[in-house]
DNA sequence: AAAAAAACATGATCTGAGTCAGTTTTTTAT
DNA sequence: ATAAAAAACTGACTCAGATCATGTTTTTTT
């Protein structure tokens, strides 16, 4: 599988998973009961930018789109995928909010961590300090390459990183159902919904692609990978 | 001083002294042991994206500029005044290199950390590793909004935003020497060389600004930041 | 099965800002 | 002081991609 080598428009949290092993059983009983199992639908709003923050959201089980907002325009920052944990900027000192909103792309099941219990085991257990610490590195460097790319790359690279990252990196295969419309394809990589049915039409007519309703296939992610690279 | 309230190009680090005063005697020892004071002149480069990372590096005095660069382009991610510190995305597991560039504005005086013993700290010290969760999550907040400002203002906004942001929070005075020629405007505010000019002489054609040499001045904040809302 | 509403598609037009090709001014070097 | 080099500036041109207007297909509702 190929992997792009310079800036991608892509950006995928890291894993929390490996952070909560750095829990002792004291830490983790109080994790235990200091959290929320809840359901989200397709399009529901997971956290508002702008409102109280009063919990991380751990992401179990779904496709959660993380955006800005202003009262106009709109700007996808991140794809989490199960595994991910949406509100951890929010833990700075200067604020009490969350700086950014998330809906869910797909059904979605996710817990609710209270804040301030998260607070103290950070304070408290300098292993999963660091383990958050990585987290945040990643996520910045996530964010890095993804606002290089906005900047410098044209309407068609940025549209093949997103699609070899959502096959590489979400779905694991060059063949994948995207519970995503043109619309939301547009917010994603940041063009208007009538470029990218233009280039989703290209790369279909040059059967770099195949596209059948809701089911992606890439048939030539070499040939994806340059155009990305190029520009 | 008016402040923006919405997205902002504006870049600067959070102040990273509040850290070290988590450290203990003994680790303020071992801190001081392994750091190496270093002096730039002006357009040294500090730091080189994709360099094996062996320091984090901490800003005595100066300004330095935080960019990411391929075979073509540039981004100016941030701009870092002194209490600034460059290099914590280094701290990640996945990688030992500089995942961006930093050169010298002005003549500055740095401190080589060593990243192991950086590494050290954090992982020994929770009081220290919550610090610098806190100057992550700001530094990712501050990317967030320039991120923003980049894709959906244009460039008199940008410019606009890029002004105050100066003025406000490096020199704190609405009169500044900014030790920046056109070309690396335009590199801070991501547009072309010609682009600044033309948007400074309008600035100046209508009053909002005065410049003589390197001597900026802001005459109408008020107007310029509802430039800044606007787009 | 028909009607309504989304979603998808396409062509025409517009525009912000980059590029290019110069000229003028300022700074630096000799 | 003067030549050379760098920085600042200007106008003409170009173009990628947004917007707009409209049409077609697919999905959903009743």
């Amino acid at each position: 599988m190929i992997e792009n080598t310079g800036f991608s428009s892509c950006t995928l949290t890291y894993d929390m998973n490996t952070c909560f092993e750095k829990l002792t059983d004291e830490e983790l009983h109080l994790f235990e009961k200091n959290k929320l199992e809840v359901s989200y639908k397709k399009g529901e709003t997971i956290c508002k930018q702008g409102a109280f923050a009063s919990h991380m959201t751990f992401i179990c089980k779904g496709l959660v789109r993380l955006y800005l907002e202003d009262e106009v325009n709109t700007l996808t920052l991140q794809l989490v995928p199960s595994g991910g944990i949406i509100g951890l900027t929010s833990l700075t000192k200067n604020s009490n909010v969350f700086h950014y909103s998330a809906m869910a792309y797909q059904d979605t099941i996710a817990q609710h961590l209270d804040i301030n219990m998260f607070r103290h085991l950070i304070e408290n257990n300098a292993a999963f300090a660091t383990e958050i610490t990585n987290v945040l590195c990643e996520s910045t460097l996530q964010t890095y390459g993804r606002f290089f790319s906005f900047m410098h790359k044209q309407s068609f690279g940025r549209m093949a990183d997103t699609l070899l990252c959502i096959a590489n990196r979400i779905f694991n295969s060059m063949e994948f159902d995207l519970p995503l419309n043109r619309k939301e394809l547009a917010d994603l990589t940041g063009l208007s919904q009538e470029s990218v049915i233009r280039i989703l039409k290209k790369f279909k007519d040059e059967d770099l692609i195949e596209i059948e309703g809701k089911t992606y296939r890439i048939n030539d992610d070499k040939k994806l990978n340059e155009i990305s690279q190029h520009g």
